[in-house]
DNA sequence: CAAAATAAACATACACTGATGTATGTTATT
DNA sequence: AATAACATACATCAGTGTATGTTTATTTTG
């Protein structure tokens, strides 16, 4: 029945991207095929190779919409700004933003396991880096920096190791995202809430000269 | 130049298994191919097909040898155990023995990535129940009995929400996994000691009937 | 402004690749 | 002689990408 209006294109073209993230981030990235996303679309396959160049271009857009979610973003630079006076507060207001949203899942999950290696097929390296930096780099980047600015407030204390800190929030996020896969039913928005503060809490014992056992 | 004695044969099955763990835990399962398996091992699919059935069977056999390792499983099992006067630190010796143990990351990531999904289509669904018994429940059920046993022994207040801090452990396990597959470098064994540690140490604070925010 | 031309928005059909699994061949061991 | 331990060759298929067809909204032209 093609051609339709340019709204209703604009219409199946978000189908499509719905259809994508449900589809990516509950069974994988790889294991959905794009007969997959179009028949939960309700369009063939077709349609998306109208709409995107190829599978991978698919995900890059999907990952690019999500990042540009404002409270997936908005609260960790400011915890980065030096204006701010509660970094922590922020890291924990964006951390909690990942419990309700359900595109993040998609966005920090495959980020995680498809990241630097599969993606780098997808599209070439130049591309990839410039793509990826503002997808990835920039979280734990911004992670590090938010973290000394709650050194620079006395939130946390002045030997806190700032990098391995950072990757462990960053982990811990991660972990959420594939554990909420496997037993949605446990991890209720409280659950996750209580684990954010206790990850946060212990920040304050990740110190730089700890040497363990 | 087949055939070769038994004890060669047995030599080639091992370089298979050892060249799957290393593929399957850097690429990933579904990335790496049978040929690359055989590459790797310096020989032809068929000798793979000799040894095993499929490609999911190699999998599985991979994950059973892994679960074998003792530092992988006495150390959980030993904190569970009433005569154990220090839980905790077995639950410590425990998370560091996945840290040395390069297997551990195939074991770990694999049983979180295909998990309950992709493994029910490789094997029957009765099969998988069975199998998966001593691979993943038995993991996160035996940390909850540790962690209780360290309750009981004042090494933890009463009040923690048992349920969630093992979880929570389970998580970081799985997070650290995938994180180290993306940045080896940067994820020294020291550092992943620290970060247990530190993640033991917030145990003390994920508490029942703490409300966030 | 109607009619024709264009092109957008897909659907359908096809080509091709890579991967799995199987069938069969080969060689040394028992 | 029989068979274990493979290698080689082949059948098959799912999934990607592409080429082409089809229909209708726009645009252009007389």
């Amino acid at each position: 029945m093609p051609k339709r209006t340019h709204e209703e294109a604009l219409q199946t073209k978000k189908q499509i991207m719905d259809a994508a993230v449900t589809l990516f981030s509950s069974k994988g990235y790889e294991k959905t095929s794009l007969s997959d996303v179009a028949r939960a679309a309700g369009v063939t396959r077709g349609a998306i190779y109208w709409h995107f160049e190829n599978k991978g271009e698919l995900l890059i857009e999907l990952l690019q919409a999500i990042a540009k979610d404002k409270n997936l973003v908005e609260p960790l630079l400011d915890s980065a700004k030096e204006s701010e006076f509660d970094p922590l507060g922020c890291i924990r207001k964006w951390l909690y933003a990942h419990g309700t949203n359900e595109a993040n899942l998609l966005f920090v999950s495959e980020i995680a396991k498809i990241g630097s290696s599969a993606l780098l097929e997808i599209i070439g390296e130049e591309e990839l880096h410039y793509r990826m930096h503002e997808l990835v780099r920039n979280r734990v980047y911004y992670l590090k920096e938010g973290i000394k600015n709650a050194i620079r407030r006395r939130q946390l204390p002045a030997d806190v190791d700032v990098e391995l800190a950072a990757e462990a929030i960053n982990l811990m996020l991660v972990g959420y995202v594939l554990a909420v896969r496997k037993d949605k039913a446990f991890w209720t928005l409280n659950r996750y809430y209580r684990l954010v503060d206790a990850c946060l809490i212990s920040l304050v014992s990740i110190k730089r000269d700890m040497n363990s056992y």
